[in-house]
DNA sequence: AAACCGGGCCAC
DNA sequence: AAACGTGGCCCGGTTT
C-alpha cells in the first residue's frame, strides 16, 4: 500500500487534512459530565437488574451447575460451552473459526426465552461502555477524538480515544442514553452534513455503468424500491407501504453484492435477518402484511414455497442484477480484477495506489471507500479553510467517514449552510473533473445548546 | 504482568 | 476467483 509516486495532490490532501483534523481535534466536544455520572447510575442499576432477572432462570442454573458454580456471565466462550457442548445444541451459526457463534442473532434462533435477559443487558452495556469512554477521555469536560489518515488500508481514515465513528445511533433507545451526553460549546448548536450515497455515487465514477448513472441521475427513481419489487414479486411498489421490504432488498441484496457478496448468503441472511420474512420455513400466515396478505403467503402463491427455491430465485435475480441491470459494473469488477492480478496494484481516482495482497472483493470495494472518504477529506478541509479565512466562531469538531460535524455560532448559521452546500456540491466536482455525478448532501441540525440526541432534518426553505 | 487473539458489536 | 469491505473497543482466555 502506498501513494502513486506522480500525484503530489495525493500528498497534499493528507497534509492539508492532518492539519485540519487537527484543529477539529484541538476543538474538542463538550461532554455533560454531570448527565454521565447520573445515567451511569442508573445504567449500574439497571444492568444489575437484568442480569438479577437471568439469574433467576432454570437455564442459568444449569450453567452455573455445569461448571461447579463459576460463572462469568461476559464470558462468550463459557455460554458457548455450556450451550453446544454441555446442552448438545446443534449451533445455528459459526464463526470464522469453525465454533458455534453466540452472537445476538445465533442466540436469537434457539429459541431460549430467558437468553432475553442476558441479551437487553448487552444493549444497556454497550451504552454503559460509551459512557466510560467519554468519561475517561474527556479533559476539562470535553472529548478530543483523534482522526487518524495513516492506519486503514483502504485510505480511509480512522477515529479513537474515543471513536467519534461508532456511537450508536439505530438503536433508538441506546443512541439517547449514548447521544444525550455530547453537547455543542454553550450557546451554539451542532450540525450534521451527510453526504447522500456517497459511495454508490463515486462507484459510478469508477464503472461509469449508464443504468447506474441513471438511478444516480433521476431522483425520482429508486434502485432499492426497483430491486425489492423483483425480489418480492409485486407489480406496483407502494414506498411507504412496503418500506420495509424496500429496507429489506436494500441492506439484504443489493449492497452486499455491491460488496461482493452473494445470493447464498443473501438469501438465508434476508430469510430470517431482514424484512421479516418467515424464519426459512416459509409457513403461510407468517411474515408482514403485502396488502390483507402475509409476506410468506403472497411468496408461496408466487410459487417460492421454502428457503431453497428462494435461494433459487434469488440466483436468478442475481444474474440479470449483473448480468442485465448494471453489466458495465459487472465489467469493471472484472477488468479491474485483470489489472491487479496482472500488476499487483490498483489505482484510486483520487491519486493513491493500493498494493499488496488483496482479494477481488478487496480490489473492487477499496478503491471506492478511499475515493469517496477523500471527496470528504476535500470538502473538510475546504471548509476548515475558509471558517479561518472568514474569522468565523464557527468550527468543525469531527467527521464520519462520509460526513462532517460541526460546532455552530447560531448568528453564522445560514451563512455556514450556504457555504457548506457550495463547497460540498459544487466547489468539489469543479475540482475533481473525474466526478462525473451530482453530489448532494442532507443536513441534520440540533436546537441552541441541545444535545447530539436532538438532531432533526433541517430543510432549507 | 504484558502481549496477543478471537469473538462480539458499534459505526460507515 | 471467491463468497460482505473498512475501522475501534470491550471482554475473557491464553501465551510469553
Amino acid at each position: 500500500m502506498n501513494i502513486h509516486p506522480k500525484s503530489h495532490d495525493a500528498y497534499k490532501l493528507l497534509h492539508d487534512g492532518i492539519l485540519a483534523l487537527g484543529r477539529a481535534e484541538q476543538q474538542g466536544i463538550r461532554v455533560d459530565m454531570d448527565y454521565v455520572t447520573l445515567k451511569k447510575e442508573q445504567l449500574v442499576r439497571k444492568i444489575a437488574r437484568f442480569e438479577e432477572e437471568f439469574k433467576k432462570t432454570t437455564f442459568y442454573k444449569h450453567w452455573v451447575h455445569s461448571r461447579g458454580g463459576k460463572v462469568n456471565i461476559n464470558s462468550g466462550s463459557q455460554l458457548r460451552h455450556f450451550l453446544y457442548d454441555v446442552k448438545k445444541i446443534e449451533p445455528a451459526k459459526l464463526t470464522t473459526t469453525g465454533e458455534g457463534s453466540t452472537d445476538e442473532e445465533a442466540l436469537d434462533s434457539l429459541n431460549i426465552p430467558e437468553l432475553k435477559f442476558f441479551s437487553e443487558r448487552s444493549r444497556f452495556k454497550k451504552a454503559m461502555d460509551v459512557l466510560e469512554g467519554f468519561e475517561r477521555e474527556q479533559v476539562n469536560n470535553y472529548v478530543h477524538p483523534f482522526f487518524n489518515l495513516h492506519t486503514a488500508r483502504t485510505f480511509r481514515s480512522s477515529s479513537d480515544h474515543p471513536n467519534f465513528q461508532n456511537i450508536p445511533k439505530r438503536d433508538e433507545e441506546i443512541m439517547q442514553i449514548c447521544r444525550k451526553a455530547l453537547f455543542p460549546r454553550p450557546g451554539h448548536q451542532l450540525m450534521e452534513v451527510d453526504y447522500s450515497s456517497l459511495e454508490v455515487r463515486i462507484a459510478a465514477c469508477y464503472h461509469k455503468d449508464p443504468t447506474m448513472l441513471k438511478y444516480i441521475n433521476n431522483p425520482a427513481s429508486d434502485m432499492h424500491a426497483d430491486m425489492a419489487k423483483q425480489i418480492f414479486m409485486l407489480d406496483k411498489f407502494d414506498k411507504s407501504v412496503h418500506e420495509v421490504l424496500r429496507q429489506a432488498a436494500k441492506n439484504g441484496f443489493v449492497f452486499p453484492e455491491f460488496y461482493g457478496d452473494y445470493y447464498k448468503n443473501c438469501a438465508s441472511n434476508m430469510a430470517c435477518k431482514w424484512g421479516e420474512l418467515p424464519q426459512g420455513t416459509w409457513k403461510a400466515g407468517q411474515g408482514i402484511k403485502i396488502g390483507d396478505i402475509p409476506l410468506a403467503d403472497h411468496m408461496i402463491s408466487k410459487g417460492i414455497r421454502s428457503l431453497s427455491m428462494f435461494e433459487n430465485h434469488l440466483k436468478k435475480i442475481e444474474e440479470d442484477f449483473w448480468g442485465n441491470r448494471f453489466p458495465d459494473y459487472a465489467d469493471w469488477k472484472d477488468r479491474w480484477w485483470t489489472v491487479y492480478k496482472k500488476y499487483g496494484y490498483v489505482d484510486l481516482l483520487t491519486g493513491f495506489r493500493c498494493s499488496g495482497v488483496m482479494s477481488k472483493n478487496d480490489v473492487i470495494n477499496y478503491p471506492v471507500q478511499g475515493a469517496a472518504f477523500h471527496c470528504l477529506m476535500w470538502s473538510f478541509n475546504e471548509k476548515d479553510r475558509l471558517i479561518n479565512k472568514y474569522g468565523l466562531n464557527t468550527r468543525i469538531v469531527g467527521q464520519i467517514h462520509d460526513a462532517i460535524v460541526l460546532d455552530v455560532d447560531p448568528k453564522e448559521l445560514n451563512r455556514v449552510i450556504r457555504v457548506i452546500r457550495r463547497v460540498t456540491c459544487e466547489d468539489l466536482p469543479k475540482a475533481w473533473p473525474w466526478i462525473i455525478v451530482p453530489l448532494d448532501v442532507a443536513i441534520e441540525l440540533c436546537p441552541v445548546d441541545k444535545s447530539w440526541a436532538e438532531k432533526e432534518k433541517f430543510v432549507l426553505e
